[in-house]
Order: C-alpha cells, then structure tokens, then sequence
DNA sequence: CGCCTTTGACCTGCGC
DNA sequence: GCGCAGGTCAAAGGCG
C-alpha cells in the first residue's frame, strides 16, 4: 500500500490510546509510542533500515553497541522519548515513548504533504512492557511443565516489547527467524492476531501479530522475552547479516562477543523516529545532547531494548553486579528503573 | 525432507 | 460454575 494515512497529533492520541485496549495493557507496563511506516511493501525494510542506520552507528562512540545514543534527533521540541502516560491501572509503569519523529524517505507514498506536522509522517507507536522478566527458564517443556509455568507467568511475565507499523506486512522481517504457531481471532478487532516463536532452539521469545482494527495499515507488533542468541542465527533470505557493516561496527567497536540487535532498527532509523504523541514531560529519558540532534542516553551502558542479549552485559567491563532487568534495564535510566521496580515490587507484596 | 503455515482443539485466567 | 477470550498445542498439509 502506496497510502500513509495522514495523522495529526490528534490522531497519533487516540491511536495511542486505542493501543492501551489492543495490547492487553494489564501487560504492558510500559507502553510508548512509536510509528513507523513500511508502505513501501518491502519486507525487507528494517534491515534497508538497518543498513541505512549505519552511518548513524558509526558516528555513535558509545561501545556498548546500540544504544539510545544512536538515536536521531528531529528539531523539535517533543524530544522526550518517554513520557507518562494516563495508566489503566496502577500495577504498571507505563511509559510512553513520544519522541518525534522525521520525514521518511522509505515512506515517500506517505505524502510528504500530509506530513504538514513535518515529522509525523511515517510515525510508529511502540508499546514497552517490562515485568519481572523471567526470560530464560522458558520453552523445552512438556505439557505439565508447560502449564506449570503458565500459573507462574502471571507473576513474572516475559517483558514484552511492542509498536505499530504502518505497512502492508504482517511479519515483519526483523532477522530472525520466527515460526508461526498459531492464530486467533481477536475480540472486537477482523483481524485475527498471529503468534510467533523465535526457531532458535533454546530461545523462548515469541511475538505477536495483528493488525489495529481501526487502521488495517498498521501493524503491530507485540515480542516477548529476550533472545539468548547472537542476531540472527539465520539470515532468513536476504542480506547476509552477518557481514553487515552494521554488525561489524558493532563488533569492533564493542567486543568481539557482541552483536547486534535487530528489532531497535526501527526505533534507531532516522527515517523512523518516534514521535510524541504526549506532551507529558515528567518522565523525559532522552536529552538532546546538542544541536546536532542527537541523543544522549542518559545511561550509557543501556543497549537497546529487548532483544536479549543485553549488550552491556556481554560487554567485558560490565559489571557483573548490575542486577538484570530484563528490557527495563534496556531501556529505562536506573532512576526510572528503581521507581518502577518498588512499584512492581509493591504490587507483588500486596498479593 | 525439512521447515513452515494453517487450523481446530484444548487449556487457562478472568469476570460475572 | 459458566462463558468468554487469549494463548498454545499439534496434526495435517504446502512449499522449496
């Protein structure tokens, strides 16, 4: 589809909003936003991204490989990656991510005009969650062990990661291999919701798909749990990933046990960068370090956000002590982290 | 033949 | 307890 739907601030909220009730917010303690658009009907277009990223990495210094630093910075006022955001119940720390985003040159259908807001064109909503995060002991169960650890899933979810994407896709390439395994029609919505599971034996992160009732053009995506493998163990089809340059800059310029991580292409393009759909300061992540519009992550050794192999852990000077935090770690700066761990940890001792 | 998708059945949690 | 909805399983079939 060649058609972007043109979306003011406006609509970016109520989308925001229509987000919460899509993905099962009781869930997702840290939704934030992000919008992208992939109308180019290439399903390669987060590693076109990634590779379009490069230059944006390699200007990064930081050596913990991906990192918030690699963000780009639209020249606007809305450069809060995160901000509050109204929550359905209190159990979580819903942040929103709401940093602007810039025109996308992948996105050219999306009428630059439309655009009018100049960077909302080609936008992506990412919803966040972070819970205990349990990641490993997943998979390799049988029926019973399975079902054991359901009961325990409701107190440590797998952190989850989700956004919209605006595309004609459903799965979205995003390197590694997944496998379908199965698909139900979702309440309220004619779209039904697909599940994935990374193939990777071992490897217990799944991700959901489907489509937003209210504009079919977006997709979004729901990963769950952090890979325990390098990206991607198979190049599926296209682009020997491998040998990417993006990889090899992270390789050299963090360790050699490093590598890189995929799904944060599309939170890292500048083609794609999030936009803000609230003006909620209070929980500003990201400052812009300069005019040169760039980010500063204000903890440096945060990789990115979810795709498991915590690059700052691999790192060799990473301290060991740092206590894993799953994706919140990723992501949020560890004031924010404490915060929304003694909220959690609230939660858990009220039950 | 291996990998993947499809799809109906089954399980579980939750609200009433 | 019942019904609903979400999530998962696993057999069957397709495809390269």
């Amino acid at each position: 589809m060649a058609n972007l739907v043109t979306s003011s601030d406006h609509h970016q909220l109520e989308l925001a909003g229509n987000l919460s009730s899509i993905f099962d917010t009781s869930s997702l303690p840290f939704p934030y936003s992000y919008f992208e658009d992939h109308s180019s009907n290439n399903p390669n277009s987060f590693l076109d991204l990634l590779r379009q990223d490069h230059h944006q990495f390699a200007s990064s210094s930081n050596s913990s490989s991906f990192s918030f630093d690699a963000f780009p910075l639209p020249n606007n006022n809305n450069n809060n990656f995160f901000t509050d955001l109204p929550l359905p119940q209190a159990e979580s720390s819903e942040v929103v991510n709401t940093t602007p985003t810039s025109p996308n040159s992948t996105s050219v259908s999306s009428s630059s005009n439309e655009a009018a807001n100049d960077n909302n064109s080609g936008k992506e909503v990412t919803v966040k969650d972070q819970e205990e995060g349990d990641q490993q002991q997943e998979q390799k169960g049988t029926k019973p062990q399975l079902k054991a650890k359901k009961k325990n899933q409701k107190k440590a979810r797998e952190a989850r990661f989700a956004f919209l994407t605006k595309s004609d896709i459903d799965n979205l390439d995003d390197g590694y291999r997944w496998r379908k395994y199965g698909q139900k029609a979702v309440k309220n919505s004619p779209y039904p919701r697909s599940y994935y599971r990374c193939t990777t034996v071992a490897c217990g992160v799944k991700k959901r798909v489907e489509r937003s009732s209210d504009d079919p053009s977006i997709v979004m995506t729901t990963y769950e749990g952090q890979h325990t493998h390098p990206f991607p163990m198979t190049p599926r089809g296209h682009i020997g990933m491998l040998t990417s340059p993006i990889l090899d800059h992270g390789a050299t310029t963090a360790s050699s046990s490093s590598f890189s991580i995929p799904q944060p292409r599309y939170l890292l393009t500048q083609h794609h960068q999030p936009y803000n759909m609230y003006n909620n300061n209070s929980l500003s992540m990201i400052n812009r370090s300069s005019s040169d519009g760039t980010f500063v992550n204000p903890e440096p050794s945060s990789s990115f956000p979810g795709f498991g192999y915590d690059m700052s852990q691999a790192s060799a000077s990473t301290s060991s002590s740092i206590r894993d935090h799953g994706l919140l770690q990723d992501i949020l700066p560890s004031q924010i982290r404490s915060d929304t761990i003694n909220t959690q940890t609230n939660e858990e001792n009220k039950k």
